[in-house]
DNA sequence: CATTATCAAATGACGCCTGA
DNA sequence: TCAGGCGTCATTTGATAATG
């Protein structure tokens, strides 16, 4: 029982087990867009009333059955319901369970999304009109060499506390966030009395709109900052593009989408060759506060995001953002906040690297363990 | 040149069937 | 009767053409 063995996928886990809820009643749904491409965390839920789905529980695992979203990898893992609770979810999801005795659950989420398992998926979808999906009978015939409990038990803990780790420094990162959030609106809007004028938005920052990238070459590597990225609060890919000509940001520009149902939602951190649907704005070189600035405008995302013009595409109002009129303090008091400020930023960079290196990481190990090409010490 | 409208592709979910 | 397969419809998205 120590020794890997090679087994039918239905012998190692449930496909889809019986999980019985009632139609008409109220439980807690994810929709495919709650799921995050190799993200093992599913983002929220709505409570909505059963009529019909996939049905699952904690240690379940997700998959997405249907292109382009099994290729993309939604593959996720349920941790957010009560023991025992029953909850549903969109028709294209495979639900993998693990069997007791035999498998552990957070080694299929493991297996659910490596390279070794997906493939033989995506090579049994078939559909019409673009639509494919996995013939989930076909994968549960396919044969894997497949480690015992123990062995599963430590091959998915290593990776888990990878990502449990990452999990940590992305909330950390929303609380340092938070936190320069609320000391902007202390100091610069409930706390007025110090206050000088106001300036216009456009005084103290330029603007310039992403381009398209053009062809690619090899030699010269940067970071594409597209929407997709700061939608999702997300690392940055590195691509390769050729820059001259193309707006490029360093990670103290301030970043807003400009078109689609995301405008007007701004980032700040991002450095590469910007993408065509991303504005950026950079503090006027007198005004050497773009922490400041990227604050005042987080403090007017919702209103910048509530007043698009367009009416096919929603646009983020550039005019109305430059009319904006930001608080003036004296140059003290702003510097002082800017010093704050820019520590909290640091560190959120700092774990964003951080981020990026354990997912790097996490990618190269997990291959290795799930084939077993590396072995845990046991 | 900047802005707006249009376009095609990508994506997600509904809900009709069918077979057990 | 009901779960699941599957085609179709609706919405969103990124890019580009059209417009002032």
């Amino acid at each position: 029982m120590t020794e890997w063995r090679e087994q039918k996928l239905s012998d190692f886990m449930d496909f889809n087990p019986y999980t019985p809820l009632s139609k008409g009643i109220i439980a807690k749904k994810v929709t495919m867009e709650k799921l995050i491409p190799f993200n093992r965390k599913i983002q929220g839920y709505e409570d909505a009333v059963f009529s019909g789905g996939t049905k699952f529980k904690n240690g379940d695992t997700l998959v997405a059955r249907i292109t382009p979203c099994l290729e993309n990898g939604k593959t996720a893992y349920v941790d957010f319901l009560n023991d025992e609770e029953v909850a549903f979810g969109s028709t294209e999801f495979i639900v993998l369970r693990a069997k007791e005795g035999i498998s552990d659950s957070r080694f299929i989420f493991y297996f659910a999304i490596s390279d070794e398992f997906r493939d033989t998926a995506i090579q049994l979808m078939s559909g019409t009109s673009g639509r494919q999906r996995v013939d989930t009978e076909a994968l549960k015939r396919k044969v894997f060499t497949l480690p015992p409990l123990p062995e599963q038990k430590a091959i998915a803990e290593v990776l888990s506390s990878l990502d449990d780790k990452i999990d940590l420094l992305t909330r950390q990162n929303k609380t340092l966030e938070d936190l320069a959030q609320a000391y902007f609106r202390k100091w610069f809007i409930e706390d007025i009395h110090n206050k000088i004028c106001y300036k216009r938005f456009a005084d103290v920052a330029e603007f310039s709109k992403g381009k398209k990238p053009r062809e690619i070459i090899e030699e010269q590597r940067k970071g594409y900052v597209r929407q997709i990225l700061i939608d999702t609060f997300d690392t940055d890919k590195e691509y390769y593009t050729r820059p001259e000509g193309m707006i490029i940001s360093t990670e103290t520009d301030i970043l807003m989408v400009m078109d689609g149902a995301s405008s007007g939602r701004v980032e700040i951190g991002f450095s590469g060759v910007v993408g065509s649907t991303i504005g950026m704005f950079r503090p006027k070189s007198d005004f050497k506060y773009p922490m400041f600035l990227y604050e005042f405008l987080k403090s007017n995302e919702e209103f910048i995001m509530d007043n698009t013009t367009g009416s096919a595409i929603p646009h983020a109002d550039k005019k109305l953002i430059f009319e904006l009129e930001i608080p003036y303090f004296q140059e003290e008091k702003i510097q002082e906040f800017e010093n704050f400020a820019l520590v909290l930023f640091n560190k959120r960079q700092n774990n964003r690297r951080q981020i990026r290196t354990l997912t790097k990481l996490r990618d190269t190990l997990l291959p290795k363990l799930i084939s077993g090409e590396i072995r845990v010490k046991m």
